[in-house]
DNA sequence: TCGGTAAGCTGACGGCATGACAGGACAAGT
DNA sequence: ACTTGTCCTGTCATGCCGTCAGCTTACCGA
């Protein structure tokens, strides 16, 4: 699929230098943890990964090229996240189980990749493509496997007919990326992080099925 | 309350001072909407403003500090939202009523501040106070209406008693602003603007009441 | 009308990040 | 040891950052 890694000047990286590479981009992945993304220079990852920043330029183009290859390595591994869904049902207490595992899988990944997310977000939303497929890929497998979900209850009449699967599933899946992006907003209103996984697989229930979960 | 608007070295702002800071600020209002918040440098606000680098320092400590400005402004602003839940009901059509205009309202002034409110967000989420306080301002108004409506139907025995207000509440404007700060996302997914809304109606008015909205 | 005072602005400067290059260090095969 | 190709870094021109001293402008009271 892909080809051999490649440095800026067209060489190919041999073992060694994927080291060095992957070094760079771990050092950035833990420095965009600790201090604003605005912030973050080469010169100071180069530091941190006991190299020079020459060195950085010749595997990344800029700081942006290195984090888009951060978020593709994740949204790789994101792309797991479709296993919350496959073949799970939405009826009775299954169905609750399902928004339930879904909300916790959605938010431990989210917390385990929150500074990278946060990045591609942002490149999403100021409307970069490169960072905008990442962002799809991500959300996509939930997003179908959710709108399949709604479409196909819809189809058996227990929804109503205006009501736009997709427009539902990217709305909730929206909701998951966002409450998991600021977690520690609800503290600030009182709520904790175990009561919140309940309510929002309530809310998803609700979205999917248009009912009460039995519980 | 505020005293008087102030230069960074100490001294008062007069009429001159006043309207070369707010053109900086519009200036630099302009630029988060046409290129990324990472590439915004000082020099280039100051050239748009036909002014030099020197003087932006003389009204703020950086490129943050201004934006925290522009933020300020537009909170003041944000805090009207209110007046979209302010004495409104949730039983029946008029349910349905207040869940459309929620919705309506909460995109339209995302999307007439999307430049800055994308910066405000992603401060907040790397966890600056500052800008935490500023999205707070905008979202508590919201938040803490919706909730109230959610604990009053709660006390009637409307809803489970094991639901959290906050909670629901919290991720029902969560998801609102994460889908205004998205709306091309979805386009993407093949919905359309006019179909989004009534959807994300319908989940605001399933998430506060627990019931199928009748239109 | 005329200083005096404070506001307002800028040129210039040291410091640092950027990005490019050429050349030296290194590993592996012969 | 020699060659070849990969890998790293010293160095340099460029451009932005953030500060300061000093100049210009506006206001005000005598």
């Amino acid at each position: 699929m892909t080809g051999q890694v490649r440095t800026v000047d067209g060489r190919v990286a041999g073992r060694r230098g994927q080291a060095t590479r992957q070094k760079l981009l771990d050092c950035l992945s833990e420095m965009l943890s600790s201090s604003p993304y605005r912030d973050v220079k080469v010169i100071d990852v180069a530091r941190k990964a006991g190299t020079s920043p020459a060195t950085f330029y010749q595997y990344f183009p800029d700081v942006e090229g290195a984090v888009l290859e951060i978020a593709d390595q994740m949204a790789a591994e994101g792309a797991g996240l479709t296993e919350l869904l496959e073949g799970r049902s939405w009826v009775g207490k299954a169905g609750w189980q399902t928004a339930q595992e879904l909300v916790d899988g959605f938010l431990e990944f989210w917390r385990k990749n929150d500074a990278i997310l946060r990045v591609v977000d942002l490149g999403a939303a100021e409307g970069d493509k490169r960072f905008y497929k990442i962002r799809m890929k991500i959300l996509n497998s939930v997003n179908n496997s959710l709108s399949d979900s709604i479409a196909e209850l819809q189809s058996k009449g227990r929804i109503d007919k205006d009501v736009n699967p997709a427009a539902i599933a990217g709305s909730l899946v929206a909701m998951l990326a966002a409450v998991a992006g600021h977690q520690k907003g609800f503290q600030t209103w009182g709520v904790k992080q175990a009561e919140l996984k309940p309510n929002l697989a309530l809310l998803v229930h609700l979205g999917v099925t248009g009912k009460k979960p039995t519980k």
